[in-house]
DNA sequence: TATTATCTACGAAGAAGTTCGTAGACAGCC
DNA sequence: GGCTGTCTACGAACTTCTTCGTAGATAATA
């Protein structure tokens, strides 16, 4: 899939997919707690299947879903349009506002400027 | 303005202004390069301003708009989204997301690296 | 003064996204 | 067999977003 961009919606259940692996209608249904009808739940998984975004198997008399598009694929186009349209391009603006006021542990903010540092090494 | 989200036209409009500081309704169009009808643009302002996100002075017979919101609070709540619906809450997957495959110059990934450096220090 | 250009206000049409009801298929159970 | 519950398919209502036309105001210009 060519840059996916999704819903709001297809997001929501997308991310039940990418959490779980997988879900039939009534796991993701449950999943998404809101009290949204099982045919809505539906429409939105066959909306995403002619997207391309999601494949299912048959079980038994239902369907399994599965994320054919992976969450860095999305996060990429997502990120591309957040960083382009309101950083102005600035990866450093953006990652700053990500790392202030959300309290990161000291252990995930050391692996991510270990990442930075592989980066600057390789160059 | 609590948690400002924009649709993806508000979030066009916005960007300018953000770039620009300031636009007339013309100015904003130009920028947009879309052949969109003027009036399109007006209204989209029209609309931003009801939601709290821009403000208007009179420049002559015309308005200039200004942004209200910061590109702070909308990276935030933007951010905010695709940490939890794609990257499971991890910051860690967003900025392996962001670097890679995006071709950061040496000083910024620098720059970013040194920001991570501080924030492990203040802990 | 009449005409034209430029501007905002407003409303409505059109497009896209969301929600759900109904129908039909099918299995399990009385 | 008939009834009930569970499932997908489909379509239509509804909501939200986007787009633009028209009207009315006002300034500039002939």
């Amino acid at each position: 899939m060519e840059n996916p961009t999704f819903t709001e919606r297809e997001l929501d259940i997308m991310s039940v997919l990418w959490r779980r692996g997988s879900g039939s209608v009534t796991e993701v249904r449950e999943a998404l707690g809101d009290n949204v009808a099982y045919t809505t739940v539906l429409k939105i998984l066959q909306i995403l299947e002619d997207k391309g975004a999601v494949r299912h198997e048959a079980e038994g008399r239902a369907y399994r879903y599965f994320p054919k598009v992976e969450p860095a694929e999305a996060g990429d186009s997502a990120l591309s349009r957040i960083l382009e349209k309101i950083f102005g391009g600035s990866a450093e603006l953006l990652l700053s506002q990500l790392v202030s006021d959300r309290n990161i542990p000291q252990g995930e903010l050391a692996r991510m400027r270990k990442l930075l540092e592989e980066m600057e090494e390789e160059g």
